[in-house]
DNA sequence: ACTATTAGTATCGAGTCGAAACTATTGCAA
DNA sequence: TTGCAATAGTTTCGACTCGATACTAATAGT
């Protein structure tokens, strides 16, 4: 059917279009893509290799981006004390209003019908899941979504790592996350 | 509401991952996009200022992208005789069967039901109306579903041109275009 | 104690990208 | 018809992406 290239296409021409207007201010597209990943990450998934993981990139090309995003002050390194090669980023508060700059896809879908974008969601969570199992990617799901995940008082606790999570933790994307 | 940013996430998101895939061979994604749109495209709508408007791109990038196009033999300059300035560019036949090596995403779209196959190709195209009408971009839709269009014996005509089009040439892209 | 694996970095070459300057036409108007 | 503005395309610049590859340092497994 013609119909597969037709909806790569399209989205294609989305993410271009949207790519188009993200150029504005100090910030390139991947570097957006970075920070907005990582505004949505826990701090277990804020490594070079978790972004490069979930964005479908290398560690090489990571890591590039990263130099020039701590030196325009958009992120912060944070060195792991129990493991000494492991490095995570955080955002500055400049790297965190950095990504909630204006965008003109948001405003377009925010004209839609909640109708339509409810199964523009649902349909396109689909297509991303049966892509990732194609090419054996994880899914980066949030993490009280996930089968690790226990409920507690004030947050919740991942019976993977032995980590407690704060509630607004527990709502993050996680490099583990298995879908319950 | 928070779900426009994560609708805009997973089409980027989507987008990426295919990018990552498209890399094989001698090209890279945005070479592949303009053969990509080059082979859906009429003849008065393959010139470099409609593909760097279709795409979201400058004039003086895309033309880049064919110079190395052209080096690798993937398309060929077409000067216009009536106005010296107008370039257009065919695919040559290594170019028309780069444009369909095989596609993770293809694959992934084909898994996944009619039904929501086509509620996803009606919201996306939906959301990129919208998004062309936020930012002033042309729709770049099929000819014969044109207001210009008038079907003919073989084919059809168009009165904007003046022009006679094959049947083939009426299921083109064209940069003319306004829906009918 | 080795050795394999893992995390991250540096370097290379091709190419993207926006911006701006530039060339060659064509269109329009006085 | 001349004279300038608009249009089509190219070139150059500098920052950066990107995959590939080679590298360093730390940790894990045997």
């Amino acid at each position: 059917m013609e119909n597969e290239h037709y909806i790569r296409e399209l989205i294609n021409r989305l993410a271009r279009l949207d790519a188009a207007s993200a150029w504005q201010g100090n910030l390139n597209p991947a570097q957006r893509a970075v920070l907005s990943y990582l505004a949505r990450a826990n701090r277990f998934s804020r490594s070079p290799s978790h972004v490069a993981e979930y964005l479908g990139s290398t560690r090489g090309t990571v890591s590039q981006t990263f130099k020039s995003l701590v030196q325009k002050g958009y992120v912060i390194e944070q060195r792991s004390q129990t493991d000494k090669r492991a490095i995570h980023f955080d955002l500055t508060d400049k790297g965190a209003r950095a990504t909630d700059e204006p965008k003109l896809m948001s405003q377009a879908i925010s004209k839609m019908t909640k109708r339509t974008t409810d199964g523009l969601t649902a349909s396109l969570e689909t297509l991303l899941l049966s892509l990732l199992a194609e090419n054996g990617g994880r899914a980066f799901g949030i993490c009280n979504q996930c089968r690790h995940f226990e409920t507690r008082e004030n947050g919740g606790h991942c019976t993977l790592l032995s980590e407690d999570l704060s509630s607004i933790e527990a709502t993050k994307i996680c490099n583990e996350q298995e879908p319950a």
